[in-house]
DNA sequence: GGGCTACCATGACGGACGTCATGAAGGAGG
DNA sequence: CCTCCTTCATGACGTCCGTCATGGTAGCCC
């Protein structure tokens, strides 16, 4: 609750261009946002607006990653296909609860600065994969084959990053009903044989 | 060949989009991209920019319908699984042979303007839509039962502009690879019993 | 030819942006 | 007490933005 005005700064960074991207979110709506003050930039990002987002897109995708992980742990009977349902209704729940404002951070930092910016492109790049991570590791856990638990989670954060976008365009949860059902039967089928078996019996 | 210089000015932003996103690109820069008059903005777009853009996520939808409807008929020996293959194939010849430079312009105008523009958002909606269409309507014509193949529509949309995202941040299209390979057999597999097996006997 | 319309050119305006220079509080350590 | 260093405050600079005002040119129609 209590962040220091740097955390703030970070975080009011990640919301904002949630919202509206990051050529549309100015520095001065960041310190405004975190309420921090204006002279605390400089000192605390020396390296620019480029240095704060991309601890903003750290920081998100650090945070995608500690969710997965705790979502993972509350599902009862777990199976791959629970898991991604389970993902898409954070977003379903955050869409019908606040709307249609935000999006993810990641994806609108790649269309804002993918062909501009090396070092944000590369730390988004590094988002994602500290958010693969976690889902991959949790699929191996439920039974799924090492050799396809990489590409299943590609699949998952591509279908889901899709369909947050669709769902935006359309104001319309609808795009991720769609994908957590018709991935379902794909997901849970992934489930190595011997080790559906025994987990049925256990 | 040759444009109006209309014509032009919408084309030109919408490149320019899918590379800067919509903040970034400036009615200077289009322009400029176009060799157009700059007094022609205010003649032929007296809406200003958020007309221009407008009409450039518009043409982008009509451009990706266009190109549906004619890589489905490229294909031989069709299933669903090629069709999407090769909606995928275009975006992975475009990476390689022009870079990570570009995405897709309907997803940057959704991360710039979901929240601030309700027509801009409604344009891409309606340019998602049109997309859409086709490919469920190709969908049906490989034997998708009818009330799948909207759903399963949605889902190649979603997993290929994720698969996107993801290729641009890791400047690699293995993501793409990886969701055509993921989804093959689901995608095939949807295809109607009856339907399949005329088609081999066909 | 005169007038009307479509198209293009140019410059200015007000505002917002990221960045930097300068300097003030305020506690820690000598 | 004085000094150092972290933290914050404020104002200015140069640049670019979208928009608009104004005016010029070219061609068609009466």
């Amino acid at each position: 609750m209590t962040r220091t005005p740097r955390e703030r700064m970070v975080l009011s960074a990640a919301q904002l261009v949630r919202i509206h991207g990051v050529g549309a979110t100015g520095l001065r709506d960041v310190v405004a946002h975190a309420e921090a003050p204006r002279g605390s930039l400089q000192h605390y990002f020396p390296g620019g607006k480029d240095q704060l987002i991309a601890e903003a897109v750290a920081w998100a995708g650090d945070y995608a990653a500690r969710r997965v992980a705790r979502v993972a742990a509350e599902i009862e009977d777990p199976t791959p296909g629970k898991l991604f349902a389970a993902m898409a209704g954070q977003w379903r729940a955050e869409f019908t609860t606040s709307g249609f404002d935000g999006g993810c951070p990641l994806v609108a930092t790649v269309a804002d600065t993918a062909a501009t910016s090396d070092s944000l492109r590369e730390a988004v790049g590094k988002a994602f994969e500290g958010w693969q991570r976690p889902v991959a590791a949790t699929l191996e856990q439920l039974g799924v084959p090492p050799a396809r638990s990489a590409s299943l989670a590609v699949l998952m954060l591509s279908a889901l990053e899709g369909a947050i976008v669709l769902a935006r365009a359309h104001r319309d949860v609808a795009p991720l009903d769609t994908v957590v059902e018709e991935l379902r039967p794909l997901l849970d089928g992934a489930v190595g044989k011997r080790r559906r078996r025994a987990s049925t019996v256990d």
